[in-house]
RNA sequence: GCGGAAGUGGUGAAAUGGCAAACACACCAGCCUUAGGAGCUGGCGCCCAAAAGGCUUAGGGGUUCAAGUCCCCUCUUCCGCACCA
């Protein structure tokens, strides 16, 4: 054929031309300004760190995202789908030591790079709200939002321990501590260090972040379960143990305990204190062999904490040889210091119950202390259970005056009893710490805040802000801030008095510029505040946000938080940032992620270049639902685009006959005409339903091929003109449409091709017309006992009984049952007959 | 140890309790040809030479007329948490 040549699909000379047509048209994905009365739809992708180059995780999480928009644009809302970059961060100052680039230009040539990239792939954003963290047009929001909750009490300064990680050269907050290692350096020890630092005051919000995840029902279970513990509530007493003896200055009054079981509090054998404890110090400084101990103690603690391998660690203690008493029943009881005893968790001090508690009982067998039952099952014919036994559906025995209290009971009234004698309180305990965002980095926001010497901490009145990062500084990688040696930076005159003072040198913790990025994006140009309330209360919540379930603690739990504070300072009514957050699956190749260390990394660039931007795309959503992990092979990417192919030559070649039926209505239809459209109602019900809960993209991909493959299959009836034009021209506009989500780039040349008016996302999604749906033959099976005998054809509207005698008319199950009593027939109309016979 | 998710052909996978393996990839056979990462036709879970037939959703038990799907036990893999008192 002379024009073969022309029916060849090829992404190469398609995709560039609409990417330009696109570029010239800031419209196209820009939300509505006016909104002229649709529905907001906010989808939001989590926004990259600047690395130089996308990833297939990252082509996975804006293919779901884009398909969604592009489905919802279709749909009539008035769709918000921005884009931005997380652009502070040690990388860009490890860049300048290796390459002697500026992290400023490392970082912005990359955002330039990966901008293409993402152009390149057709991914619809509205780039005129786009963001960059690290340009002070975006932090300084962040100074100023450190400055309102500095007012607020949100933000304070703390000496403290702190996780250093020896390769950042930076301190690191607790959720950036992944079993004992830094989350950047998988190698590397995090050491705790003490240093003064800035704090956010998270924990404010603790219970309000826990009870949230409650209402948060378009979340996966799997982040609010890990939400939830990261938070740890636990609700306990505190009980303060006399000390025998005291005080004096070496022995205190009273020891406070926390224990989440104060009914087994007759049970308590021993008071242990953690090495690090105020009175486990008063105590030692009078007993140096005691001093010795504990110090041992402290250090083989700190080493199980640094190393996280904590289950490995072996229990020590030392005694005082101090005793302490029980206010509940007068009982004197040793006290001890112990490696497992964390100073900063409740109150850093507990009452050891080895009858009832397995770490307890482990520490009392170790060095003979004694161990009582106090806790029997609640029903008295069962066996005495081994001890530890940790049951909580118990009663109390051996406690005086309270056995027979189930151990709820026990527990309110000890509670209760503690409070009227003043020895102690029902208290909740969180282990969700506070947040330290003080980083001794440059690459990050400055802190607005001054040392003076006269009046102390002062903070920067706002019409100072921002603080500039000075452009030309000397990375270097020894410890300290690398603001520090920069004196014009540094020295400053005191807001408050005038007088010479220094400026905070620490930066903050890029997760603040997570933390409220997208809520900058609804007001991105706002030079006066970080954004226009109305506007934030237009669009918030976002409708739908999706990315990593890596995220799952840090940035989910600290957006809450900051989401809940912008509520506070009356900016935004809503509580949560996002009603519903979708996690995709990971993208792996060979069974195990891509990295580089592996060598099985596949570039997006290489995919483009070989298949085309449309068919990248259409197999990450083809090759896996996109909540699981999704196997790269590239042989699937070369089938998606050979079905392109088919799609692109099957629509040129009857775009004429489609073009010429323009406006004519669809006649009568019957035999292959019907068929084919039953097909493409069908497959329109299935897309649309899938949009709207499951997600299953991989199988509505997979629909369109079917339809796809069918209408080919009658190629010849289209081509004779068996099937009408109006018809054709119903088939190839649809099935466009229907592509348009998955394959940008395809569909627009093809909507164009068959005369579609403006751009194929400004169409009307496809709406199933139910009647034309319905087949009206249905093939039911007919099965004996469970096991299938046949397959039979009956009209759809058949009811239970014309498909029974319909199922015992067939041959081959007369054959099988003949000789046999049919006792039972079950019939589930449009499915299945089930003969029950003996 | 605790909690969660998952386990289906050679591979990725599909299946509101109702015909297991749709749709693809790979492979096999054939056709075509402007030899292209092309196109078209057919085959493709396992057992059996083939047909007939039988078997089959990690393994075992159960509920049900009917189980990949629901329940119980076991195994395996992945993820999260883990001296948090």
């Amino acid at each position: 054929m002379a024009d073969e040549k022309e029916l060849r699909y090829d992404p190469a000379t398609i995709e560039p031309k609409w990417q330009e047509r696109w570029a010239a048209d800031p419209t196209l994905y820009a939300a509505d300004p006016h909104d002229s009365g649709k529905p907001k739809y906010y989808v939001l992708e989590m926004l990259p760190y600047p690395s130089g180059q996308l990833h297939m995780g990252h082509v996975r999480n804006y293919s779901i995202g884009d398909a969604l928009a592009r489905h919802m644009w279709m749909r009539g809302y008035n769709v918000l789908h921005p884009m931005g970059w997380d652009a502070f961060g040690l990388p860009a100052e490890n860049a300048a030591l290796k390459n002697n680039t500026p992290p400023r230009e490392w970082t912005l040539s990359n955002i330039a790079a990966m901008k293409r990239q993402m152009q390149r792939l057709g991914l619809g954003y509205d780039w005129a709200t786009e963001i960059t963290t690290c340009l002070p047009d975006y932090y300084r929001w962040n100074q100023w939002f450190f400055l309102r909750m500095y007012e607020r009490g949100l933000v304070y300064r703390k000496k403290s321990k702190v996780n250093w990680c020896p390769e950042c050269a930076t301190v690191l907050a607790n959720e950036q501590v992944i079993d004992g290692r830094c989350w950047r350096h998988e190698d590397t020890i995090v050491e705790l260090r003490d240093l003064e630092q800035w704090f956010f005051r998270i924990t404010a919000y603790a219970q309000e972040l826990l009870d949230g995840l409650d209402k948060l029902d378009g979340w996966p279970e799997k982040v609010r379960t890990m939400q939830r513990n990261w938070i740890g509530r636990s609700e306990g007493t505190e009980v303060d143990f006399t000390v025998e003896g005291g005080p004096e200055e070496s022995s205190p009054a009273k020891i406070r305990v926390f224990t989440t079981r104060v009914d087994t509090i007759f049970g308590a054998t021993s008071v242990q204190l953690a090495p690090e404890h105020a009175i486990t110090a008063q105590f030692s400084s009078t007993d140096s062999v005691l001093k010795e101990k504990v110090a041992e103690l402290l250090d083989e603690q700190k080493k199980a904490r640094e190393t996280g391998d904590i289950g490995a660690i072996e229990k020590h203690g030392a005694p005082t040889g101090r005793f302490a008493i029980n206010p509940y029943n007068g009982k004197r009881v040793p006290i001890w210091v112990a490696n497992y005893i964390l100073a900063d968790y409740g109150t850093g001090a507990i009452m050891s119950v080895p009858g009832h508690d397995a770490r307890d009982f482990e520490f009392a067998s170790k060095y003979g202390i004694p161990v009582r039952r106090v806790i029997a099952p609640a029903d008295p014919q069962a066996e005495e259970p081994a001890l530890p036994y940790l049951s909580e559906d118990g009663i109390l025995i051996n406690s005086g005056e309270y056995n027979g209290l189930t151990c709820d009971e026990a527990q309110q009234r000890l509670q209760h009893i503690a409070k009227e004698q003043a020895f102690g309180e029902a208290t909740i305990t969180f282990r969700l710490k506070d947040w330290g965002v003080s980083r001794q980095r440059y690459w990050g926001t400055p802190i607005p805040m001054i040392h003076c010497e006269r009046d102390g901490i002062v903070p920067l009145p706002d019409d100072q802000l921002p603080v500039i990062l000075p452009a030309n500084i000397e990375i270097t990688q020894t410890g300290g801030s690398p603001l520090s040696r920069v004196p014009e930076f540094v020295n400053v005159t005191c807001p408050k008095c005038g007088g010479p003072a220094r400026r905070e040198t620490d930066t903050m913790d890029t997760f603040v510029d997570s933390s409220w990025y997208f809520y900058r994006y609804v007001d991105a140009k706002n030079d006066v505040e970080p954004y226009a309330p109305a506007k934030a209360q237009h669009w918030f919540p976002i409708d739908q946000y999706i990315g990593g379930v890596e995220h799952a603690i840090l940035h989910l739990i600290y957006s809450r938080f900051w989401t809940k504070v912008m509520r506070d300072l009356g900016m935004i009514l809503n509580d949560e940032p996002a009603q519903r957050l979708f996690t995709q699956g990971m993208v792996i190749k060979d069974g195990a992620k891509m990295s580089k260390s592996k060598g099985n990394v596949v570039s997006p660039d290489d995919m483009v270049a070989r298949y085309g931007a449309d068919s990248t795309r259409m197999y990450a959503l083809f090759a896996a639902p996109p909540d699981r992990d999704l196997d790269w092979q590239e042989d699937g990417v070369a089938g998606v685009s050979r079905f392109l192919g088919r799609v692109w030559r099957l629509t040129t070649r009857h775009a004429e006959a489609a073009r010429s039926a323009k406006g004519q209505p669809l006649a009568e239809t019957s035999g292959t005409s019907l068929k084919l459209l039953r097909k493409l109602h069908q497959t329109i019900a299935k897309i649309t339903h899938d949009f709207a809960g499951r997600w299953h993209f991989n199988t509505c991909v997979a629909a369109i091929m079917e339809l796809v493959n069918e209408v080919q299959a009658a190629d010849a009836q289209l081509t004779s003109g068996e099937v009408p034009a109006p018809v054709i021209r119903e088939l190839l506009t649809n099935l466009v449409l229907l592509l348009a989500p998955f394959a940008p780039y395809l569909s627009a040349e093809l909507w164009e091709e068959l005369g579609g008016e403006g751009a194929v996302l400004r169409a009307s999604w496809p709406i199933s017309n139910p009647a034309l749906a319905k087949e009206d033959e249905i093939e039911v099976s007919v099965q004996s006992n469970g096991k299938l005998i046949t397959v039979i054809r009956v009209p759809a509207d058949a009811d239970a009984k014309a498909i029974e005698v319909a199922a015992l008319a067939e041959e081959k199950v007369k054959a099988r049952i003949a000789g046999k009593t049919v006792v039972k027939v079950i019939v589930v109309p449009g499915k299945t007959v089930n003969l029950v016979v003996k």
